[in-house]
RNA sequence: GCCGAAGUGGCGGAAUUGGUAGACGCGCACGACUCAAAAUCGUGUCCUUUCGGGGGUGUGGGUUCGAUUCCCACCUUCGGCACCA
């Protein structure tokens, strides 16, 4: 018997796999039915580390099992290319983006296949590469032709340290950047949005039809942040102009005391003319323009001015109330305005009680209104909707979540396929035109200005290609744009006529089970959902939802419980630990250290690991103790359950409860003199996806001249799995006092009989029970 | 404040159409092998005990013959949203 020689192993069946095509993937297999399986493709921005492992190496289980079970399976990889971190990292080491990226996607590529993945390595994508990108523009384009891409001056939100704006969905709720961890900052800058808005109702409602865990989307129903209420109009005294309000408490109307605009309200210019403090009004709106969101919520003080000399109307009461600007009103909600009812709203009674306003009480106690004019008795539920009818406004639903910002004043990304005409009006590029290619000759250090601006060649393109006094669009793309379709290009990734065809896309699509990162349930997934539903609405997709099943995975923490580290220094690294125990045991541990599929966090422990490692030490040792007889009694119909309990739980990823039970199989092995062949060899088909490398020498060692990975999974006979005996718990006023060992499906009477028998239960019932309780195959429980 | 998830040994975790709590692994202890150590193998390992038992799954109640599992209230931690009208 040789040594369990990892290296050597790993080595020998990576190159002989790669050789033989062993993981290449055929669009179609005679008989078998195709299935997805994607992982989110990684950022080349430098070397390979612990959770890459995690996200990568341990769905690759789920993959292969699914691949045994009979499934054509796809399970590709590729590289999220463009985007910041390559860009920053490349300008950290004084390198050029492009140089640098292709230099890490070589490196990881490496890295990667140690991993011994079933990754089809034909068909990885990469998103800076001109053959995947040109389809990032013309699918851009095509959003654009219908209106739902446009360019629009908006404040934004600004990131200060990546010099760029940023989406909404990229600033954490404590108004720092996801990335870089700057405080964001407001500008109002021109920049161009995808309609996601238009979306958002049918991104909310076709959640229900997922079968995704539910916490994932309640996530997406809490970003998108439907509201339901009513739009009501007040009018102006003595001005021809009306105030349009958003409420969701339309049956409190009678009890609104006064209006307030939000500071960037544009009747507020327009009223101008009218109020009497004109130049205080003024500078409390040029106060509020300078102040982030995170400024404003800081001070807890509501603060605000009176429009003085104009008053709105109450459509209600028909009272005239006076009207307020405070920056407690969000320009970008709603409409802007609201009516305040400080009764029944804390904010507006916040502001109610500094500026003194009279405060009105409209909903009694049980729920019915009061001091409502007709209204009055009425519930308040009932109210909402005939209130609103009767003053002329209309029930309507707001969002929380704006329009998707997608471009970005860094040069490591996408182009935007727009020029401008001399008027500044903006066309798309023609399909001629793309791949629209990223300029070379650009210093990309941020400004703050687009680094395209600096591109002479860029410039005469455009003018060359459209005429003089045209210019370039200098913007490029977030990455977010590229991951929103690259699942897509897997498919078809050679393609040079469409960016996958309507044939392939019937073949694999929808993506039947996506595992990924937490935090991409309100970025990447999101931003997907919406593209795959509107490039569906133009007819070039064939799904209106991306992914059958979305799984988020927990995280691997240091040693030391906190967070890996190059700070701390507390990293893992993947590379030596591959090095230490071989990429099986690296992959194994990970998919024993915890649910995979749960939001969680792991230590990782260099221990446990050496303890899959001895794991797979042992199976090795026990290749040297097998015997030619089959179905050895001792084991029972331990193999049956084992197959039905590692099949169950990797078809639900709980690897961690399949490894063990690969652990229960293999110790019951040791303890036998010999074990017989045939178990042996279904125990290494159930290995084999956990442990690809050292299943497939084993394999191989036996007389096998095929791949073990080529072999059908195992199928468990649900008689034998059942085991012979089972043990009955005797309870004693539901206290356990004994077990008892007979055979499957026996009745009370046999159960009381061989209580009778045994001397030590015996003891236990020299009485007569009031009850006795009898649960087949589980308990008996006699009640005194 | 709103929405959601979770609290189980020294540690990661297992067990839920209610039926032996702590599988599997780590750690620890003891033993075998060894001059010795490491490695390996074996035994033990929730707490407590007068060895009959008693207690125990965040806390307090409840339902039940029986609750980690179901119900009510509370505490803690984590995640999403948040001056969103």
């Amino acid at each position: 018997m040789s040594e369990y020689d990892h290296k050597k192993i790993e080595e020998k069946w990576q190159k002989r796999w790669e050789e033989a095509g062993l993981y290449r993937t055929e669009d179609a297999v005679q008989g078998k039915e195709n299935f997805y399986t994607l992982v989110e493709f990684p950022y080349p921005s430098g070397d390979l580390h612990i959770g890459h492992w995690s996200a990568f190496a341990v769905p690759d289980i789920f993959a292969r099992m699914k691949r045994m079970q009979g499934y054509n399976m796809l399970y590709p990889i590729g590289f999220d290319a463009f985007g910041l971190p390559a860009e920053n990292a490349a300008i950290k080491h004084g390198a050029d983006p492009a140089e640098w990226t292709l230099k890490n996607i070589e490196r990881m590529r490496l890295q990667l296949k140690q991993m011994g993945n079933m990754f089809d390595w034909d068909r990885e994508v990469s998103a800076c590469d001109p053959s995947f990108y040109r389809w990032t523009q013309w699918l851009f384009l095509q959003l654009f032709n219908k209106g739902l891409a446009y360019k629009k001056k908006a404040v934004v939100n600004w990131d200060p340290v990546d010099q760029t704006v940023l989406a909404n969905e990229q600033v954490l709720s404590d108004g720092t950047a996801e990335r870089s961890g700057a405080k964001v900052e407001k500008k109002e800058l021109s920049q161009w949005f995808l309609k996601i808005t238009e979306y958002a109702d049918r991104l909310i409602d076709d959640l229900d039809g997922l079968a995704w865990p539910e916490p994932i989307k309640d996530a997406q129903r809490n970003w998108i942040g439907r509201n339901e209420g009513a739009k009501i109009e007040f009018d102006i005294s003595s001005f021809d102009k009306k105030i349009e309000i958003f409420t969701t408490r339309p049956d409190t109307l009678y009890g609104a005391t006064y209006v307030v605009l939000a500071p960037e309200h544009p009747l507020v210019t327009e009223l101008a003319g009218t109020m009497i403090n004109h130049s205080e009004v003024r500078q409390y709106v040029e106060a509020a323009a300078t102040k982030s969101d995170l400024e404003r919520q800081e001070h807890k003080e509501k603060t605000g001015v009176e429009l003085k000399g104009v008053k709105a109307v109450n459509p209600g009461s028909k009272e005239e109330i006076p009207i307020f600007i405070a920056d407690y009103v969000l320009s970008g909600y709603g409409t802007g305005a609201i009516m305040a009812v400080p009764a029944h709203d804390e904010r507006d009674r916040e502001f109610a009680k500094k500026f003194n306003l009279p405060v009105r009480t409209v909903v009694s106690e049980e729920g019915t209104l009061v001091d409502s004019g007709t209204f009055d008795g009425m519930t308040s539920e009932d109210a909402k909707q005939k209130i609103t009818e009767h003053v002329g406004g209309k029930m309507t639903t707001t969002y929380r979540q704006r329009d998707w910002l997608i471009s970005r004043q860094r040069y490591w990304g996408t182009p935007i396929p727009i020029v401008y005409d001399p008027e500044g009006n903006a066309h798309a590029i023609s399909d001629e035109h793309l791949p629209w290619v990223l300029p070379s000759d650009v210093d990309f250090t941020p400004t703050g200005e687009a680094p395209l601006a600096r591109s002479k060649e860029l410039k005469e393109r455009v003018e060359k290609l459209f005429g003089k006094g045209w210019t370039p669009e200098v913007d490029t793309f977030d990455t977010f744009v590229d991951s929103s379709w690259y699942f897509l290009r897997y498919l078809d990734p050679k393609n040079e006529k469409e960016f996958a065809s309507k044939e392939l896309q019937k073949a694999w699509m929808p993506v039947g089970r996506y595992s990924g990162g937490a935090e991409h349930t309100t970025m990447h997934i999101l931003y997907s959902r919406f593209f795959i539903k509107a490039l569906y609405d133009l007819g070039l997709v064939t799904e209106h939802e991306p992914y059958t099943v979305r799984m988020n995975r927990g995280l691997i923490l240091a040693e030391d419980g906190r967070k890996m580290s190059k700070r701390w220094g507390n990293t893992v690294n993947p590379d030596e630990q591959v090095n230490n125990v071989g990429a099986d045991s690296v992959k194994m541990y990970l998919a024993f250290i915890g649910p995979y599929n749960e939001v969680s966090s792991y230590p990782w422990n260099t221990n446990g690991l050496i303890g899959v490692r001895r794991f797979l030490e042992r199976v090795w040792i026990l290749q040297d103790h097998l015997s030619d007889d089959s179905s050895d009694n001792t084991l029972g119909g331990l193999v049956h359950r084992s197959i039905k309990k590692v099949g169950d739980d990797v078809e639900s990823m709980k690897f961690n409860t399949s490894v063990s039970a690969l652990m229960i199989l293999s110790n019951e092995f040791q303890k036998l003199e010999t074990v017989p062949q045939d178990a042996y060899e279904i125990f290494l088909k159930l290995l084999a996806p956990f442990a690809p490398h050292m299943a497939e020498e084993l394999w191989e060692r036996l007389g096998h001249t095929t791949s073990i990975h080529l072999e059908t999974w195992p199928v468990y006979d649900p008689q034998l799995a059942q085991s012979d005996t089972v043990a009955i718990v005797l309870q004693i006023n539901g206290k356990k006092r004994g077990v008892l060992e007979i055979g499957h499906d026996s009745s009370q009477e046999e159960v009381l009989a061989a209580i009778q028998r045994d001397q030590k239960l015996l003891k236990y019932i020299d009485f007569k029970p009031k009850k006795v309780v009898f649960v087949p195959n589980k308990i008996i429980n006699f009640i005194v």
